[in-house]
DNA sequence: TTGAAAAATGAACATTGTTCATTTTCTTTG
DNA sequence: CAAAGAAAATGAACAATGTTCATTTTTCAA
């Protein structure tokens, strides 16, 4: 092999293998996209390996190549919905005063999880995707971590407006994200039970208002 | 089959049958009570029917004698465990000022939640047992309207004496819960994820602080 | 065109929930 | 006490699902 068949092949190499590359990325895409899919309309603990290979037309073997286990797509999917809840969150920053963001972000926060229930509970509630995390990426919960942060800007600007006084940052933030997520949570849960407190529609809606009239007198 | 005779037999009937009836009842428990066991000790999932058969010598067909199937399992702990919140909510009838019982409460609570996480999950972030519910009892949840009843009324008197005012008892009560669950939840999720926030030990503590200071001066 | 590398495949296995025909144990009765 | 009938217990067998891996198909540089 001379150095022209070298260079050639080198280029050729590279080029296809950018390609394959892209294909597989694409290929890994169209995986996730469909056990989203299918996820949300019949629930994750309904979808099996084969409903999501048969929906894309490819056989149970293939989603094994490009996927670990089933463990991985759930872990795949629970990091887009954080990366997907932080951008809806980070459009906030347009709202200047930090009260008034904080009451946004926890209204838009409110719709993510009621609009998604199946992917809310992919990321909070569902242990499987996090289990035996031994082996790799723990950095899927940086995603989470980020939007706490972001959560945590806005209180210290809260703080530094004069709100919130006698009270410590960190703590505070956890519970007013416990608040939120946890009328997410009860309310995602009774819906799937089909068990609801009572007014079932407007319970959320009627609770989050309390929530407002207390933290803007904070 | 004379008179005398059917009276006997009526008479050793009714014997057997009850002590059949205390049999059946004492093996239902011992069921219950080994699955429970195992559910905290390796994790519901990783549970299997042949387990909670093989841990009290009884065969995998028994257990089916006995429940219909594996929710059915879950779904006797759930009320179990609703019934045990509030036998321990309902303590604190004892505490005759209803702010120093609300605050109290929100202890017990997070407590039960904190040390039993796996039972905690199954009444609340589980979405097994309860799906398919049309075939028996919509009751089981009439435990957990049981213990939010405690709160309202609780909370009810807190508004009697002046506290509270602005707010509406229903939809505050569900955010009060959504705090206190929000938190407990977030916590078990976060350990069994082991990844923690912040703070790992403390920061339940340090949030329900927070949460002390803010319902104090409402 | 060809041969090797990459990708895709699906048969086969392991686990688990579940069923049910059979076996075992218990109870009543003659 | 013996036998029949009822009740309880059993575990082999089935179905569904996650997973593996030897084989087949496709791709692509030479």
């Amino acid at each position: 092999m001379n150095i022209v068949h070298f260079l050639c092949t080198e280029i050729d190499f590279m080029g296809t293998t950018e390609r394959k590359a892209r294909e597989k990325e694409e290929l890994r895409a169209l995986i996730l996209k469909a056990a989203r899919k299918l996820f949300v309309e019949k629930g994750i603990g309904q979808t099996t390996i084969r409903n999501i290979a048969d929906s894309i037309d490819y056989s149970i073997g293939t989603v094994y190549v490009y996927f670990r286990d089933k463990n991985e797509i759930l872990h795949a999917l629970h990091t887009q919905s954080f990366v997907d809840l932080r951008g809806q969150l980070k459009v906030l920053i347009n709202v200047k005063d930090p009260m008034e963001r904080l009451k946004a972000m926890g209204k838009v926060y409110i719709s993510f999880g009621l609009d998604n229930p199946e992917m809310y509970d992919l990321m909070f509630t569902l242990k499987a995707p996090m289990e035996f995390l031994e082996t790799i990426q723990k950095d899927e919960w940086d995603e989470g971590k980020a939007s706490f942060d972001l959560l945590k800007t806005t209180v210290q600007q809260c703080m530094d407006n004069g709100h919130f006084k006698g009270h410590k940052l960190e703590p505070l933030c956890f519970l007013i994200w416990s608040c939120i997520h946890g009328m997410c949570s009860l309310e995602i849960g009774s819906r799937t039970k089909n068990v609801n407190i009572k007014n079932p529609e407007n319970i959320v809606t009627d609770a989050y208002d309390e929530f407002l009239i207390i933290i803007s007198n904070l």
